[in-house]
DNA sequence: CCAAACACCCAAAGCGCTTTGACACACCGT
DNA sequence: ACGGTGTGTCAAAGCGCTTTGGGTGTTTGG
């Protein structure tokens, strides 16, 4: 069913039932609820392509997601996010098209979407430091919203929302300190991310601020995996003198890093502390009522969400200034922290 | 840069430059090859709706995968199956639409996008026993492949790839039994889900055939999270005769029996066996040259593949017959499993 | 009672592309 | 010299929609 099938079937011109279905003023009510009627009695939906060729808009976004070429790994933290986003678009009947691309090609991704004109905006995923795309899009006069911030770009001239990485770090590590661990282990994410280097930032803070030195031998930075938890904290284990706590970038590591634990005969909040950052994934929800996991939590599918709202805003409102978000994360006492162990 | 501007550059018809690059015989070596230069410098690429306007097709297929309005969850096999469709899609040129949808409306959101006639071809996700969206797509006229199958439906009927649930689940459990284990706990996933009705009917078989009989205390179903494995394992260990060995539908449910096990002082493997069912997710491996988790693996990217490739085919050559592929997993052993404890 | 105002509705142009049907031009053999 | 055969190119139609710029009838104010 198209639209000169359904005005033919009504008696009416294109124009008028267009405008009917569109909600312009010109058409009388009766005609409006008739025209709606038969619309939804015959399924009819406008034709996106047809429509986006006449308005010049597509009621769509991309999302480009890096896949580590390196690791051949995707972040699973991209399912809720998506979903959060999602439900904003579902609401303003917006379409969600999905690029996945090896990080290197990535500027020309974006070029070749600019192109082919079937988005809105695009959402940025995994910003490095002075990440090359945010240059490219404002350039090209694409909409966009970065998830997340690009270190030493202006973060004036762009929209963001992020996580205030570096503050969750460094009150993590702060708590650590004050229940009396000295030797504190990071497995941090790849710190060519921006937001593992923030997360690196803040806990060095914490540390310098009481007084303790930072250990290389301490600090860990890959692609956040079980095994990655297990290898590292194992490898700590081994050392002289070993953590008595540790800092993990997200759940899945924390898991490989309780395998590890297990695998030493060393009892997990007692022996050694854990925290870990928590996405808040639904699938991987750190406890129902009550957290397992001691954690700086903050929600990915919450920043999705939000992401979302600003990019719709700035499709429909193009020269609004630049708009920025940071999201506290709240620091959650679970099981895996206790005081250090008198040695 | 769009067709026109570009012709007008090269003082060429539109029709000649678009024949040009599109491979048509009709346009000589020399001109070819200037057109195609030019195209490149000035980053031409064709309108994708004004092109699936005028050719009624997209070079786009959708995905449309469920959120379950229960518990608010998505699936993280998502995203390794996206990324493995994804090679495939960006191989082809093809663009990838996402919707999210909780599954009640389901049958709605494919009947729309069916109208709004943006996409070629979907993928079908999650699907449950005696699926209606088989049914509807088949009616639409829109090709379609299933990630798994649809129990009661004729398998003939329509495209599909899926992992042998059924033999997968019979095998792990036969392993159990060879080891001497009795009481095997099952923490399966929901089973109005086609592949979770799939592997407790594998389970069955294998228990049927050594003459054990089938304890609904000791099968569960449900979402599969790691709290869902801590809990299920809590409770099966609660009972007056607890499980020697488990078997769990996902390595996160494997990480909540872990934590359980923990929590109750068992050795993992020695007091109780456990065996997983590994998707194969890059963030989520099971071990990296040795497995951890003795389990059952099938690549879920892979998978995606699969179903890209098919999907492609049907779209390209619509009236080929529907094509199955089943898989098989493979069994693998792990440091999670063990002879039955005496006693 | 007439002009102005209003409420509804329509025909046609245009979005950027592909594709049909025709045309111009060379080149060949006879 | 002339029809025939390719070869390379083009103008124009059409995909399904929105939107511009009228048009027609019906009220209203002076």
């Amino acid at each position: 069913m198209n639209l000169k099938e359904l005005s033919e079937l009504l008696g009416l011109s294109q124009t008028t039932v267009s405008r009917a279905l569109n909600g312009y003023p010109e058409v009388s009510e009766k005609t409006r609820k008739k025209v709606e009627a038969a619309a939804k009695q015959h399924n009819y939906t406008p034709n996106t392509r047809a429509r986006g060729l006449a308005t010049g808009r597509n009621h769509a976004v991309g999302h480009v997601i890096p896949l580590s070429t390196e690791h051949e790994v995707v972040n699973p933290v991209f399912t809720d996010f998506i979903a959060g986003a999602s439900e904003v678009y579902s609401r303003e009947n917006y379409d969600m098209h999905l690029t996945v691309v090896p990080d290197a090609s990535e500027s020309d991704a974006y070029r070749k979407i600019a192109a082919k004109g079937s988005v809105d905006g695009v959402i940025v995923h995994g910003p490095k430091d002075d990440d090359p795309r945010i240059k490219l899009l404002r350039e090209i006069g694409m909409p966009f919203v970065v998830h997340g911030r690009s270190g030493s770009t202006d973060e004036q001239q762009y929209s963001w929302v992020d996580m205030n990485n570096t503050r969750a770090f460094e009150r993590a590590t702060q708590f650590l300190l004050d229940l009396g661990h000295r030797r504190i282990g990071l497995l941090n994410g790849l710190e060519t991310m921006d937001f593992a280097a923030k997360r690196r930032l803040g806990y060095r803070a914490a540390l310098e601020q009481a007084g303790v030195p930072e250990d290389d031998a301490l600090c860990y930075s890959s692609e956040m995996t079980e095994e990655y938890g297990f290898s590292a904290t194992t490898k700590m284990l081994a050392l002289e003198s070993p953590p008595t706590a540790l800092l993990a970038s997200s759940i899945i590591v924390g898991f490989g890093v309780r395998r590890a634990l297990d695998a030493a005969d060393l009892k997990i909040g007692k022996d050694v502390s854990l925290i870990i950052h928590d996405d808040d994934l639904s699938y991987l929800r750190n406890g129902n009522s009550e957290p397992i996991y001691t954690a700086t939590r903050s929600s990915v599918r919450q920043a999705g969400r939000i992401c979302a709202e600003i990019l719709m805003d700035m499709i429909v409102n193009p020269n609004r200034p630049a708009q920025h978000v940071l999201l506290d994360a709240e620091l959650i006492i679970g099981h895996t922290t206790g005081p250090a162990p008198q040695g």
